[in-house]
DNA sequence: CTGAAAGCGCTTACAG
DNA sequence: CTGAAAGCGCTTACAG
C-alpha cells in the first residue's frame, strides 16, 4: 500500500520559499520571475506534483471537462465523432466525458443530469429521438450545447449535413439509373436527420411524379423483416436508400438471409461511409458525412461559447455530403 | 444570460430547516428520518439541487469517475469495448473519461497523467506498445489498474483473450485446409497480443515442420505494400492469418487494389468480429474475442480493486476466443 | 511580481 | 437520528 499521500501547492511552495498563490501562478501559466519559475519547475517535479483538478474545478468554476452525449458508439459514424471530440478536447488541454442514450429520451436526460452534476465546461450532443431543445436546456441549465449530426432548434448551436440536398442528390442519382420503386430504409423518422432526408428524397420523387415508399422500424431484426416482405412481393422496390450504415447493413444482411443471387439483389445507396464499404460486392455506393468538418466546426463554436463569447449569434451549421459512386447504386 | 446561481446543500438545508449534514447524508443514502426525507426530496427537486461532484470529490476523495484509455475508438473491437465499459460504469453510477493513446507510449503517458490529474478513481487501460506495468504505476501511483486486451505483467491485473491457444486453433483450422504458406499479418509485434499469437501461430506451424512467415508493418498502408509484394512474389503465401480487424481490411483491400479475381485470392481468417464480415465475398472466418465478458471481468476487478478489497490477489484472466467459420478460410 | 486571507460546496469525524 | 465545526486543495481578489 502506497502511504505516500500526493502533494499539494503548500508542499511545492515551501520546498521552493514561495507562497501557494505563487505557485498556482506558474501552472496558470501567468508570470512569475525567471529564478522562481526554475525551482517550481524541480521542486513539483520531485515531488512530482500536478495541481488537483477537482480542486481547481471547485474553486476555479471550471472543469476543463467536454461531455460527449451520442447514440451509441458501435455506430462506426458516432465512433469516428468521438475520436474526433477526443482528439481536439485534447488539444485544448480539455477530458472528455463520454456518455451514450441509446436512442433513449429517458437515459438521455439522465446522462445530461450527470453531466450537470459533474459540471463539465460544454456538451457536444447528438440528441435523441424525442428530445428537444428546451427539454435539454431545463437540465443542463447554462451548460453550452452544440449539436451534432440532428438539428433540433434554431435556438441551439448545430452542425449537421445538409441532409435535405443530400438526400435529394441521392435520390436523383438512383432515378437516373432509371429506377422506379426507390424504398427508404430507416430506422425511425422522428430523429431529425432522418425526417429531413425523408423530405429530400420525397421532394426528388415528387418532381417526377413518383410515391415514395417508407421501410421503417427501430429495430434492426424488425427492419429486416419488413425488408424481407417487400423484397418478396410482387411489386417491392427496384432500389434502395439507406438512411444511417445501421440500415446498409440491414439491406446487406437481408439479401443474404434470402440467399439472393447476386444478381437479383437491389440497387443501393447508403447514408455514411464504412471501412468495408469497398469490400462488399458490389462495392456499396454512399454519401459521406464530413466528419471531420461537423467535429471542428461544433469544438470551436462550443469553445467560443464556454469563453464566454456573448457576441456569437446562434450557429445552425450545415455542411454538404460528399457522393461516392461505388457499384451497388449501378454505376460501373 | 442565466444569472441564478445553482442551489447548495445549504439552499435545500435552509429550505428544510435542517442542518448541510443531514441533506449530504440524504444525498448519500444514509438514514434520515421519514418526515424529513420527504421534504428534502421535495426542497431539492424545487431548488434543481444535485450535488456538485467536483465539491463531493474534493472532500471526499472519491470522484465517482473511471478513466478508459484505448488505442483508438475507430477500431470496432475498442468501439465495442468503450460501450460496454460505459454501460458497467453508468450501472454503478460511475462517469468515463475516455482518452486514446493512439498506440503512442509518449501520449499515453500523457494520458496517464490527465487521469491523475482529474484523480479517476480507476482506469481500464488497452496499453501502447512499449509500455510497461511500472512504467504505467509510477505515472498513476495508487490508482487501481486493470489491463485489457494485451497483457503487461503479472503484478498488474489483466483481462485478455488466450491469444496463444487461439492463434494456434486457428493456424491448425488454416494447415488442416491443406494450406502450405500460412503467412501472418499484424502491424507490430511489440504489441503484447500479437507475440502472444505469434507464437501460437509458431507453435502449431513447427509440429508440422514449417517455416512462420512474417508480414509486418506499423500502418496501414506499409502493410498493404508488402503484403502486394509477397502477393506477386513466386513462392508467396498461399493463406493470411491476420492479427487485428486492421490488418484483415489490410488484406481485404491489398486484393481489390491487385484487382484480383475471386479465385485467386488467398484464404484467409482473421482476428476480430466485425459487422460487415458475413457480407463480404466470401464471407470472412474470425477468431472472435468475448469482448462483453473481457471488459464485464475487468469491471469488476476494478470495482474490487476501488472498493479496497486488499484480500484479492492479482487477477491475470485470459479468455477463450471463439471460432467462427465462413467461407474465407477455405470452408464451404 | 508576490503574499495573506478567504472561500468554492461538499463530507467527515466528533458530539450528543 | 442530527448539528457545528473543520477542512479537502486549490484560485481569487485585495494589497503591496
Amino acid at each position: 500500500m502506497r502511504m505516500t499521500k500526493r502533494s499539494t501547492v503548500i508542499d511545492v511552495a515551501k520546498a521552493v520559499g514561495v507562497s501557494p498563490s505563487t505557485v498556482s501562478r506558474y501552472f496558470r501559466g501567468i508570470t512569475v520571475a525567471e529564478g522562481v519559475r526554475a525551482r517550481i519547475a524541480e521542486a513539483s517535479a520531485r515531488l512530482q506534483y500536478q495541481p488537483d483538478e477537482t480542486a481547481r474545478a471547485l474553486r476555479g468554476g471550471r472543469t476543463r471537462t467536454l461531455g460527449a452525449i451520442i447514440p451509441q458508439v458501435t455506430n462506426s459514424f458516432y465512433a469516428q465523432a468521438v475520436q474526433l471530440i477526443e482528439d481536439e478536447a485534447h488539444k485544448r488541454g480539455y477530458a472528455v466525458i463520454l456518455l451514450t442514450h441509446q436512442e433513449n429520451a429517458e437515459q438521455q436526460a439522465a446522462q445530461l443530469s450527470t453531466l450537470r452534476r459533474y459540471r463539465a465546461d460544454g456538451l457536444i450532443l447528438a440528441p435523441a429521438a424525442g428530445s428537444t431543445a428546451e427539454g435539454i436546456r431545463n437540465v443542463v441549465h447554462g451548460m453550452p450545447v452544440v449539436a451534432i449530426d440532428r438539428f433540433l432548434s434554431p435556438a441551439m448551436d448545430s452542425v449537421v449535413l445538409r441532409n435535405h440536398d443530400a438526400a435529394r442528390t441521392a435520390t436523383e442519382h438512383l432515378l437516373q439509373h432509371g429506377y422506379k420503386r426507390i424504398a427508404c430504409l430507416l430506422s425511425r423518422r422522428e430523429i431529425m436527420s432522418f425526417e429531413q432526408r425523408w423530405n429530400g428524397y420525397k421532394e426528388a420523387l415528387e418532381s417526377r411524379r413518383k410515391a415514395p415508399i417508407l421501410i421503417e422500424a427501430p429495430n434492426h431484426d424488425e427492419l429486416r423483416y419488413h425488408l424481407c416482405s417487400a423484397l418478396l412481393s410482387r411489386k417491392g422496390p427496384d432500389a434502395l436508400l439507406c438512411f444511417s450504415n445501421r440500415a446498409t447493413r440491414t439491406a446487406l444482411q437481408a439479401y443474404d438471409e434470402l440467399a439472393l443471387p447476386k444478381t437479383s439483389r437491389l440497387p443501393l445507396l447508403g447514408f455514411d461511409d464504412f471501412e468495408m464499404a469497398a469490400m462488399v460486392d458490389p462495392a456499396v455506393s454512399v454519401v459521406r458525412q464530413p466528419v471531420e468538418n461537423i467535429v471542428r466546426h461544433a469544438i470551436s463554436i462550443l469553445f467560443e461559447r464556454i469563453a464566454g463569447n456573448d457576441s456569437l449569434e446562434m450557429q445552425n451549421v450545415a455542411l454538404p455530403g460528399e457522393m461516392i459512386y461505388r457499384h451497388s447504386c449501378g454505376c460501373k
